[in-house]
DNA sequence: TTGACTTATATGTCTAGACATATAATCGTG
DNA sequence: CACGATTATATGTCTAGACATATAAGTCAA
């Protein structure tokens, strides 16, 4: 094993000090809640100034893995809570952002008073006007999405005079529309034979579904449906921890 | 009012030049690309030394809001887009949370040397040893998700005295390893065989399916495949926006 | 015992230098 | 023009100090 020349080849030495405190730290030899050398201690252990053990803390602690406490010293803090910040840009974006062309398709498009549905599913009870919009997003002239969407008008008087049939809505409402709150489910689907057409999919074939409602301050603006081919698409989500 | 006395009280000189800068790009006078002022420039301009402002561009890199190239000067970085808060806490909170009884059970323990799948897999060149694991949760004795992990256990050598046949992995290293970086992926796929028996479904129903890879400062944690029933669990994510 | 005051100390910030290092820009050559 | 060598320069790291500041701990009086 050439592994382990850990003393050799450090990049510098205040992030080796770092990467030996965060070692102790990960294996949990220094459990949370352990104090951690005082930068004097380590100042002796390695032969440095106090700017450079200083330098390798700082970072710690603004990684949240240290707290630093005046007079006290520094201490392992507790792993932090699981949460992910799930990115979920316009579909153009996400779809040239993969280097890939876009193409949006408006399939359908009504206004129309609120259904009991409808107002179920914008969870309003007055029967207002809203937009029902069915619209396809496609990658390379491949089918990348098909949107199921419903705009509540009262919320959003403007929608009615936008222009659909170029813009997809969902661009429309990140440009002209800000929003306070948003709930996403994610789930997944066989394709039934409506869906299978408009995605170019087999029947049976799994779908990743994302139901997405906007608020903005208790008021909701828009519910819509995205169906994915569920083998061919991923969501990613990348995210910082703390 | 007596706020707003921006130049007076301000809490340390690099603070506050991190902050002028930080406002500068979240207000976008200085887009994504832009070089920020040299070092020596924010020397003279704040009249303070050069670690001063290097201090407060170090925590501005390390918070990814700018990048810095030796030569070349200070880059805004691209902002992140729309995101959601996708909260998934450990598996057993979730389930108790809904009014569930959780169930837990390990299916497969090894420890071995890293395949070159399970090299491709954690994205480590290096074949250290990992464990590989395979449990399945359930609520009210009914199965809930099953999960294939793998565990880099030169990231988390304690991971190898850890007893999984009694706690789940997922709620071992959340409470013994800070992350600071994963990565959600979201797909759906069909039950196979295997999987439709592990969920107790049926061959050809949808699964939701999450990848998640965990990382401490560029060090792979976990690996670890979350396969739902499709049609019966779905993922929430509420979250607030701007 | 409790509260107020004092002191010791670890961290927080800052300086005015130094040398190292990666690399954009320039220059020179085939 | 293409390509390798050289140079200039911005960042990266480090030092040996300094003073500021929050606060744990000790002291003392009510």
């Amino acid at each position: 094993m050439s592994l382990a020349t850990d003393t050799a080849d450090q990049p510098t030495l205040y992030k080796r000090i770092r990467a030996d405190i965060e070692k102790r730290i990960l294996t949990g030899e220094w459990p949370p809640g352990h104090r951690i050398p005082f930068e004097h201690e380590l100042v002796a252990r390695y032969g440095c100034s106090r700017m450079t053990v200083n330098k390798a803390l700082s970072e710690l602690a603004q990684a949240d893995l240290i707290e630093r406490r005046r007079r006290a010293g520094s201490f392992v803090r507790r792993p932090q809570h699981q949460s992910a910040v799930l990115k979920i840009a316009d579909m153009r974006a996400e779809i040239t952002s993969l280097g890939r062309s876009y193409g949006y398709e408006l399939m359908h498009r009504k206004l129309r008073t609120a259904t009991a549905a409808d107002r179920q599913r914008l969870g309003v009870k007055k029967a207002g006007k809203v937009i029902a919009i069915a619209c396809r997003h496609s990658a390379d002239s491949v089918p990348f999405a098909v949107e199921d969407r419903l705009i509540d008008l009262s919320s959003v008087p403007d929608a009615a005079n936008a222009d659909f049939s170029c813009e997809p809505p969902g661009s429309w409402l990140l440009h002209h529309v800000p929003w306070t709150e948003a709930e996403h489910t994610i789930s997944a689907i066989v394709a039934d034979d409506r869906t299978a057409e408009a995605l170019d999919i087999a029947v049976g074939a799994p779908c990743l579904v994302i139901d997405r409602y906007t608020w903005r301050s208790a008021r909701t603006i828009t519910a819509v449906r995205l169906l994915y081919p569920g083998d061919s698409h991923r969501l990613v989500a990348r995210f910082k921890g703390g």
